[in-house]
Parts: structure tokens; C-alpha cells; sequence
RNA sequence: CGGGGCGUGGCGCAGCCCGGUAGCGCACCUGCUUUGGGAGCAGGGGGUCGGAGGUUCGAAUCCUCUCGCCCCGACCA
């Protein structure tokens, strides 16, 4: 039981095997959509939590706008519509009817409650918001305006995989409008950066940031910036995205403002998001053969007490005494849960929550207390040692926040072994046939040689790294002249 | 949508080729003994084999269609 598919026999195998055994999400009845279950929302709400304060300490406030967009919204940016047009999911009936097909019971969308102007399920909210800017905004005075929403969006991909890529998914976006391009662009590398401190200081998932080129630009904006993680098996996953939207919305939706000097202007303006994506970000990046691995920091549950009996009254002991250690220990670790299910052997339950990613076990038997002491074991790295009650409140603090160090470090570490800088088309190829990873490469920036690429080889440039630094050479493909290294890799 | 694989109690599978109306492991329920790394014994409940049609005295097994899932591609956060 309980058998998790090791990550060198079947990458996806052991991905879908991890969030099946940790009990996060599961497949619906609607193809693409996910059930995303109580220990994968946990997750959810904790990167939530923690994001949303951020965006408030950085000024932003929360909205909510509606699902459904007219269809004619999405028509009004030319490339916006490019972009989004095949994955719409379109609303065309209000209301069903019974109906007896083949003798059975049935429903259909009644004929007589055909909408005469369609909508659209929202596949992101830059129309129906911008639609409503326009209202909002008249003078410089009511910029800039920095609106965060939490929503569920839906895309009709082709395939989908559990977190990287569903149907319907939970998401933030933000949306931002300002007086001017430089504010516009300011907002959006200040949101970037809180993105990469979220990747790499609260999921322990170090991520390289840059500028998506044009071929990968969110469709609508004038430059997108990205942050990109390294997964397990090699593989990219573009983990946060940041647009300056420029004043594309703003023409679209006719959104001018009157600035000081009194003339009209269209308004600047950013978008930026994170999804449910970033769970399987961390999946995989930081689990293992014996299921997930959580940073304390993303872990709602960060501490779980085993308590071991034999007899009853040892049980009522054993239970008290996890009691005291959980209240001892809330203050660093918050909830701390006491897996006290009678039923079950200790062993069973080590195996449960290591399944489940809790970064610290307590073992506590009679043995223990009548010693003062407990068996703290981590997930990460296995290791358990021994520790006095009197000084388990330190330890669980210590090492938290050592697992959490440890994880970005291995993380970063095997970021940093897979990444090369590579100068001919042969050991690029070479690269990419075997092991993969993320290889700096001098490109020549020309749309068609980037695709000739993606064609070859299935590598994409991820970004151009805003810490690149000017460097002469030529293009990995075509030999042509480049200025700087950008950042290559197979993608999710 | 193209190529490959697979649908049999909750989960994982066997049976299918050589038709005779279902079996194993785990899980579940009850009881007793257990409990420091996935406990043991005994008893017990649950499926008509993804769906539809066909061949046949008889179909999980053969044929046709269909739906769904997984993997590999094209599309994408």
C-alpha cells in the first residue's frame, strides 16, 4: 500500500502518485477541472494568507469582479483576443428543460432562453475590469488604483495535469492603474519581486527572473517578466508572471485621465498573477519517493506529536502529557496536531505523515516521558534525534527553520548543477536528448530562430535574466550577433 | 485532435487468448490479543466486470460502436 512511483522510473507517475498519497487534489467528473482536497487547500491558504499580506502592506486592496464577461469584451484588444480565443468556455442558454431522450429522463438547454449577446466564462479579468476603470477613473487624483482579486478562472486547455495546469483554477490578479509609464512599469518589477521573495523566502523554490521575450508575451502586454523554477526532472515551470500592460486596456476600453497640466491621457497599467500552479511548483520541487515535503514556512500543520501507549492508562498519560508539548509549542510552531487514532500502530502513522509532508514529527512514548525527553524526526532528511522537553521548544523552532534553509539549499544546489552555459548548437542539442536543465545561451532575439528552437528541441528561452549582463557572442542557433546570455529550458 | 496503453468491490490487480454468470492483495466492519517504523488471528459486508448494441443455449471473456482515464505530441499559467 500506499506506493509512490520512484521519481527516476516515471517523473509523472511519481507526481501524480504524491498528490493522490498526500490525499491534495483528485480528478473531477468535468475533464481538466480538479477536486482539490482539505490538505491541498491548506496549502492554498497558506501561500493565500501570506501573499495577501504582502500585497496590502504594498498598498493593494482586494475586489471581486464577476465571472461571466460579454463576449463582445473580449473582442476589444486585438491580441487579447488572439490569445485567450481557443480556451474560452462560452455561456450561451440560461436555463434547462426536461426532456425524455431515448426513453430516459433528461435536460437541455431550453431553445427559448438563448442569450442574445453570449458570455464568456473568465479566462482572466483584464476586460470586465478595465470595462469598469473607465467609470472609476477621470483625473490623476484617482490614480493610481491597486486592485487585487482572488478568483477561479477557466481555460480550456487541451491537457491538463493536476495544480500545473486545470481547466478551472484559483488564482490572484492584480490590476493595476497608474499616470504614468514609468509608475506602471515600477509596479510591475515591484511585483515581480515580491513574487521571486515568495518563491524563494516562503516555498524555499529558488527562481530566476527576467523578461519574457516577445513570442512568450502575455497577450495584451506590452513586456511580461516571469519567474522560473527548476523541477526534479530538469523541467522549467513558469511560476509567477508580472505584465506591464502599457496603455494597451486603456485604449482598449477607452480608460483617459486629465493630468495636472490639464490634457487627456490614457491610462498606464500592470497585471500580474499566481495560481494553484505554484502548488505543484512545490510538489516538485522539494518531495521525494516517500511522498511530499512541505517548507515549515507553506505548512499549515508544520509539527505533528505521535504519542505511543500500550496499555490505557499509559494512553491517557502518553496523551496528556502531547497536550502540554502542543500548547508549549504553539507559539513557534502554531497548530500543532496529536495523532493519538487509536488502531493504529506508530509505524503506520511515521508512514502517514511523511506521505502527507508535515515537516516535524514528535515521537512520545512512556519511555520518553519518563526520561523528560522526545524523538523529534524531520521529513526532509530523515534524521531524528532526542530531545529534553525543556528544551523542545527551541529545537522545534531551530530546526524549522533549518528544514526550511535546507530545502532552498538542496534546491538551489541542484538548480545550480543542472545549469550550464552552453555556446554551440551540438552540445545544446546533446544537453537537451539527455539529462535537460537550464542551459544560458547567447540567442539572437529573432522570433523565428526562437521557434526553430522550440521546434528542434522543445527548449524554449524561459526569460532573459534581469541580472544578465552584457556579453558579446553569437546566437546559439543561427550565429548571428547577441548581447547577453538568456535562459533556456524545457518547459511545463 | 494524432500515436500508445488501460477501464473488473474503495484502491491495486488476476481471469479474457482456449465463452459456462467473479477471484486475490490491501482497505472496510465485529471480536480478542497487540501498539517504540506500515500488527496477528478468527469471523464478516461489499462488485455482474466503464456504457450501449450484437453473436451465442450461455459473454468479464468474441464482434461493433461509444464514454472515460493515463502516457507521448500539438496548445498553455
Amino acid at each position: 500500500m500506499a506506493d509512490i512511483c520512484k521519481r527516476s522510473d516515471d517523473y509523472s507517475r511519481w507526481y501524480q502518485d504524491v498528490i493522490a498519497q498526500a490525499e491534495l487534489a483528485e480528478a473531477s467528473p468535468v475533464r481538466g477541472c480538479m477536486v482539490i482536497r482539505p490538505n491541498g487547500y491548506a496549502i492554498w491558504e497558506s501561500m493565500q494568507r501570506q501573499l495577501d499580506d504582502r500585497f496590502k502592506e504594498l498598498g493593494h486592496v482586494n475586489a471581486y469582479f464577476p465571472l461571466l464577461i460579454p463576449k463582445s469584451f473580449l473582442a476589444k484588444e486585438a491580441e487579447h483576443v488572439e490569445g485567450f480565443a481557443k480556451e474560452c468556455a462560452i455561456v450561451t442558454h440560461t436555463r434547462l428543460r426536461s426532456v425524455v431522450k431515448d426513453g430516459k429522463p433528461s435536460v437541455e438547454p431550453d431553445p427559448a432562453s438563448k442569450l442574445e449577446e453570449e458570455l464568456i466564462i473568465r479566462p482572466t479579468s483584464e476586460t470586465v475590469i478595465w470595462n469598469q476603470y473607465r467609470k472609476w477613473i477621470m483625473s490623476y487624483r484617482d490614480l493610481p488604483i491597486l486592485i487585487n482579486q482572488w478568483a477561479n478562472v477557466m481555460r480550456w486547455e487541451m491537457r491538463t495535469r493536476l495544480f500545473l495546469r486545470t481547466t478551472e483554477f484559483l488564482w490572484q490578479e492584480g490590476h493595476t492603474a497608474h499616470a504614468t509609464a514609468a509608475e506602471a512599469l515600477e509596479e510591475t518589477l515591484q511585483m515581480l519581486e515580491c513574487y521571486r521573495w515568495f518563491a524563494e523566502d516562503i516555498m524555499a523554490m529558488p527562481v530566476i527572473v527576467g523578461k519574457k521575450t516577445e513570442r512568450e508575451r502575455f497577450a495584451g502586454a506590452q513586456e511580461t517578466f516571469s519567474i522560473e523554477a527548476m523541477m526534479q526532472d530538469n523541467k522549467a515551470l513558469q511560476a509567477g508572471t508580472s505584465h506591464d500592460l502599457g496603455q494597451n486596456f486603456a485604449k482598449a476600453f477607452d480608460v483617459k485621465f486629465q493630468n495636472a497640466e490639464g490634457s487627456q491621457d490614457y491610462v498606464w497599467a500592470s497585471s500580474w498573477g499566481v495560481s494553484t500552479r505554484l502548488i505543484g511548483g512545490l510538489i516538485m520541487c522539494h518531495s521525494d519517493d516517500k511522498g511530499l515535503v512541505l517548507p515549515p514556512k507553506v505548512a499549515q500543520r508544520k509539527v505533528v506529536i505521535v504519542p505511543i501507549w500500550r496499555k490505557d492508562e499509559e494512553k491517557e498519560m502518553v496523551v496528556a502529557k502531547a497536550a502540554e508539548l502542543r500548547d508549549m509549542l504553539k507559539p513557534v510552531a502554531g497548530l500543532v496536531h496529536i495523532d493519538d487514532r487509536d488502531k493504529m500502530r506508530p509505524g503506520w502513522k511515521y508512514g502517514e505523515w511523511e506521505r502527507k509532508g508535515i515537516p516535524i514529527r514528535i515521537e512520545l512514548g512512556p519511555r520518553d516521558i519518563a526520561e523528560d525527553v522526545c524523538v523529534l524526526a524531520t521529513r526532509h532528511d530523515g534524521e531524528k534525534i532526542t530531545v529534553p522537553l525543556a528544551e523542545l521548544t527551541q529545537a522545534v523552532e531551530a530546526n524549522l527553520e533549518r528544514i526550511q534553509s535546507d530545502l532552498f539549499a538542496a534546491a538551489l544546489e541542484r538548480r545550480t548543477k543542472n545549469t550550464h552555459k552552453l555556446d554551440t548548437w551540438d552540445e545544446f542539442t546533446q544537453l537537451y536528448k539527455n539529462e535537460g536543465g537550464f542551459a544560458y545561451c547567447h540567442h539572437c532575439g529573432d522570433r523565428d530562430c526562437e521557434e526553430s528552437i522550440q521546434n528542434e528541441t522543445k527548449v524554449t528561452i524561459r526569460n532573459i535574466p534581469l541580472t544578465a549582463e552584457a556579453e558579446e557572442g553569437t546566437c546559439i542557433k543561427c550565429g548571428k550577433p547577441s548581447h547577453k546570455r538568456v535562459l533556456f529550458a524545457q518547459s511545463y
